[in-house]
RNA sequence: UGGGGCGUGGCCAAGCGGUAAGGCGCGGGACUUUGGAUCCCGUAUUCGAAGGUUCGAAUCCUUCCGCCCCAGCCA
């Protein structure tokens, strides 16, 4: 009884694709196997979007027991790169995931050009020598029959004598194409006799210029599931008309029977808001220079939100939590920030860093002494200790730490008010100092001796407790908030004379310089992860930081419920 | 106007004829050497709408409404 409720609660889908799974398994379909692929054409960075498809095939797979392979879908030579497929691989990898098979869909092209010669033979596919646009025209419309074209009936012979000279380049781009023979007057557009090949002298970035002629997504996809023994091959909803194509194909073509042949499910793409996801924005973004790169932590690419600060763990969690429905969605970012804070909340080390410093000066404390306090590395986990920080007469601590008349909600230090400086002693402000220009430059505090560690022996209590570094200590650094990208929910939102361009936010990266942090991050390594206390989680970041000249990279604020009060939605 | 999908709280999402899970967010409280974390409590008399079937409907039927996708020799 209870194994049994153990096993319905661990063995339970969670989603509709799960649940067919499970359908089929117990239907014997497949023998018992479940293969999934996930299939990227190398022509652009992997985005949160697909890390949600990752997820779900290599995360299927791995429940039942199956396989997952990586497949690039390279069959447009034109857009695609290498440099693409390592990126991929590298983000696949880093999302915690193994692929059974690394493939190409041009492992397959010469098996594919002989099941498009099959084709032709059984009749089902000919050489059309219209050009596109007569295409276009002759396809009819949404509400239109198309029109046979007049190449339809080409005799067998002359199909499979014109395909191959397609292959052997004999024609220049454009001049012929080979198309599916099925029905110009099919309500579903993609049965309207589709394109399967197309000629194009490019040179692709595996097969050199072996091919002049290229198989479209519709004829390679199919038939690289079917040759792959893919079981269930996941894609987004947009495809779903053309399931009926992928079908067509693989029952024409594969002799499997009805059971045992890849069955083409789709789900719900992601969609974030306050960013962009499609690939063709994420590289204007890049290419007009208004990020970085494609690894700009503003980004959502797996690499911007790695070098953000980002761990596998969140981005798993966040797509377990959002689930897998046909239901267009837009997840709120704040699930994702949610996610991650979450992980860093328990792994990461605290640490002591002033991004917006005010000089402390404490008037009773000895010139020359210096103390070392010992500090909570991680309140979450008492395991990870304490460590020594330096103290002594003149701190920084944060400027808006500090209000000279402070409304009745605030906690922190002001004129005669008495606060805690984490883990060291109480402090009471009994002067402000000012420039010339009415600026406060510094305030003038007294310690009580006695609290030393952060409690009175007399049990006063203090309402707040503020983050401090040491001034002849600190180590400066720089720090750079990120915030999103655009300033509205819906960049992409159709709206008349605008692009989404025109909705970036103005204020997604502010620097800070010379910050002062707590010595001991010196010796932090690229890609470091720590937590500044009362602030944020922040990762030394890889690509800018020097031993000498540090970089940090804020992945995102601590919740803070004084910025909601004040109502100071600039997180600090 | 053809075809294919989808409509459950602010955002996701379970549910599949027996009387609305859960998460995020939000509001309140407890606790607190991070105004963090944690812990409580609250947050849909109602499931796009209207009819119908049934003892009983988010779940079945009918009609209507709304949103998304498709006319690449892109994927």
């Amino acid at each position: 009884m209870a194994e049994q409720q153990a096993e319905t609660t661990a063995g339970a889908p969670v989603d509709f694709i799960r649940t067919i799974v499970e359908e089929d398994l117990a239907a014997g379909r497949h023998g018992g196997r479940v293969a999934t692929r996930f299939p990227p054409e190398p022509n652009g960075y992997l985005h949160i979007g697909h890390a949600k498809s990752i997820c779900l095939n290599f995360g299927v797979a791995e429940e039942r027991n199956g396989t997952c392979n990586l497949r690039f879908d390279d069959t447009n030579p034109t857009k695609e790169d290498v440099e693409y497929v390592e990126a991929i691989k590298a983000d696949v990898a880093w999302l915690g995931f193994t692929w059974t098979e690394l493939r190409f869909a041009s492992d397959y092209f010469e098996q594919l050009y002989e099941f498009a010669a099959q084709l032709i033979r059984q009749n089902q596919a000919y050489v059309d020598s219209l050009g596109a646009d007569q295409i276009r025209e002759y396809r009819g419309t949404l509400t239109e029959p198309g029109r046979n074209s007049p190449y339809r009936d080409r005799p067998v012979d002359e199909n499979l004598d014109l395909f191959s000279r397609m292959r052997s380049g004999e024609f220049p781009d454009g001049e012929h194409v080979l198309r599916a023979k099925i029905d110009m007057a099919s309500p579903n557009l993609n049965m309207r006799d589709p394109t399967l090949y197309r000629i194009r002298h490019a040179h692709h970035h595996r097969t050199g210029d072996t091919w002049c002629i290229y198989p479209m997504y519709d004829f390679a996809h199919p038939l690289s599931d079917a040759i792959e023994h893919i079981t269930h091959s996941l894609c987004t909803l947009e495809f779903e008309d053309h399931r009926p194509l992928y079908d067509w194909l693989v029952a024409n073509l594969i002799p499997a029977g009805p059971a045992e042949r890849p069955q083409q499910i789709e789900f719900a793409r992601l969609n974030l808001n306050y960013t962009v996801m499609s690939k063709r924005k994420l590289l204007q973004l890049v290419q007009q220079g208004h990020v970085s790169g494609w690894d700009d932590p503003r980004m959502p690419t797996i690499s911007g939100f790695r070098r953000r600060g980002y761990t596998p763990e969140s981005i798993r969690n966040f797509c377990a939590r959002i689930g897998v429905a046909k239901k267009e969605n837009v997840i709120d970012v704040a699930q994702l920030e949610h996610s991650v804070r979450e992980d860093l909340n328990r792994r990461v080390q605290r640490v002591m860093a002033v991004l917006r410093p005010i000089k402390v000066v404490l008037t009773n404390y000895p010139e020359s002494q210096v103390e070392e306090i010992d500090v909570i590395n991680n309140p979450e986990d008492e395991s990870a200790g304490t460590r020594k920080v330096p103290f002594s007469r003149v701190l920084y601590i944060e400027k808006d730490d500090f209000m000279e008349n402070p409304p009745k909600k605030f906690f922190r230090l002001s004129p005669g008010s008495e606060v805690r400086l984490r883990c060291a002693y109480f402090i009471r402000c009994d002067e402000v100092v000012r420039d010339e220009q009415g600026e406060i430059v510094e305030l003038r505090c007294t310690y009580d001796p006695a609290t030393r560690g952060g409690d009175s022996p007399d049990g006063r209590r203090v309402k707040a407790t503020l983050h401090w570094v040491s001034a002849q200590h600190a180590v400066p650094a720089t720090v750079r908030l990120y915030d999103r990208l655009f300033s509205v929910e819906d960049p992409e939102r159709a709206e008349a004379g605008r692009s989404f361009i025109d909705h970036l936010n103005p204020g997604s990266l502010e620097i800070l310089t010379g910050c002062p942090v707590e010595p001991g991050l010196a010796t932090l390594g690229p890609g470091a992860q720590v937590q500044f206390e009362r602030l944020g989680y922040f990762a030394l970041d890889t690509v800018d930081s020097r031993p000498g000249a540090l970089v940090f990279n804020r992945t995102v604020s601590l919740r803070d419920s004084w910025a909601r009060i004040s109502g100071k939605h600039t997180a600090r």
